[in-house]
DNA sequence: TTTATTTTTTAGATTTGCCTAAAAATAAAT
DNA sequence: ATTTATTTTTAGGCAAATCTAAAAAATAAA
């Protein structure tokens, strides 16, 4: 029942995924793009994932995941986040460093290997960015989260995930010590380009840029 | 300089390794075997390999692995032995399910990963097959060791390894308190079909045939 | 509502790794 | 030393996943 995908079914799978939460349906170009790839390959491979019944796919109107494609997203995705969690907290990589090797990992395929690899780092329920990890039926906690861009003047938040996965952003915002978990407020929105000025306990106040506002996630205390 | 190496890569050149254990030069045939495939496929590989400096390859009279090759190989075995360490001793699998969980991951290609892991691990000699590992310059600890059908009579022996992969023949060794670290005697040699007759310290004694005891490696105290 | 632009799909090639069947080289046997 | 058998290589093809260039469809603009 569970078809064994093949690594580039795996990536057109997840990027899918990962495309439909902020798009619902999507199309071949926005998908070429993020697979860095041509839209006459994700032509011809939606043709295959379609045949498989993995997608709905609409010649010239774009697609989405079938509820199986779904399924197996979840199963990449989990996979990732929990060898995440596993470079971080055992192997003692830094965040920043994770996400290329996890790409490597994720594509290994063994149930009984992620079960207990999820039994190791005592069933974590977020990876080390604050995203949540599908459990082994595909179940996913939900947080109350926004981007700090949309938190209120001086209301206190805690950094719950950080969305955009380059590594520029992310050994920028570890050379600031901004991390899941830290706590802040935004005291100022500056109108002329959207950038806000938050505050640490302790700590002086930093200025940020919209992108980098809309990046972070988090959930207000 | 370290090429990139594809997976079917990284298999032939795993497979020449071990074959290379017992006969020097490798032949077409027997690597075909070895890799389940067919001789006209290894042909091709071979020259590929050959033009990527990896082996010395005489039409028609066999191949061996160069000085690049034998460096391959090493880190690709050091991977594989280093993930059966840490499937056996973190994730509590028995040690005759890790063969092919571990034959995905040591395709994962990071050097960082791999010295993090043997960090991780307490840079461990051995894996839970007692095969060495090779350290991160590709040096391999030996260990004075003969397959137990050549232990002299009645002279005490610590079992150091087991040659054969095969899932049959751990589970059988393992349902018979047979693993690395067991001691034994050899009590008599029944020449008629060469199997033996051994002794465990408090325990019964146990007729194994020439075949198993070909496949156990033993280190005499 | 035509025309222009953008998006998507088709057609045809390429690379990697494998295959079968046939030919060529080597080894073994008479 | 021939013939026979085995091993290895070549020749030609196939499937997966990619590509470029061109055609077709959908959308936006004039």
């Amino acid at each position: 029942m569970a078809p064994n995908l093949s690594v580039a079914e795996e990536n057109y799978i997840k990027s899918i995924y990962h495309l439909q939460q902020s798009y619902e349906s999507v199309n071949t170009n926005a998908l070429a793009d993020h697979l860095k790839t041509r839209p006459a390959s994700i032509t011809d491979m939606l043709k295959k994932l379609q045949s498989k019944g993995l997608v709905q796919y609409n010649p010239y109107k774009g697609f989405k995941l079938s509820r199986d494609g779904n399924k197996a997203a979840l199963i990449i995705i989990r996979r990732h986040r929990l060898w995440e969690v596993f470079l971080v907290d055992q192997l003692r990589f830094s965040w920043e460093e994770v996400h290329e090797v996890a790409e490597e990992l994720e594509h290994v395929r063994s149930k009984k290997l992620i079960d207990k690899l999820d039994a190791f780092l005592g069933h974590p329920k977020f990876d080390p960015h604050g995203d949540p990890i599908p459990d082994s039926n595909g179940k996913i906690s939900v947080r109350q989260q926004l981007p700090l861009s949309e938190l209120p003047l001086n209301k206190q938040a805690v950094i719950t995930s950080v969305q955009n996965q380059s590594t520029e952003l992310l050994s920028f915002l570890t050379s600031q010590h901004i991390m899941i978990g830290t706590r802040l407020e935004v005291k100022r929105k500056l109108p002329f380009d959207n950038s806000i000025e938050i505050k640490f306990k302790n700590r002086q106040s930093l200025n940020i840029s919209e992108q980098v506002a809309n990046a972070i996630q988090v959930n207000p205390l």
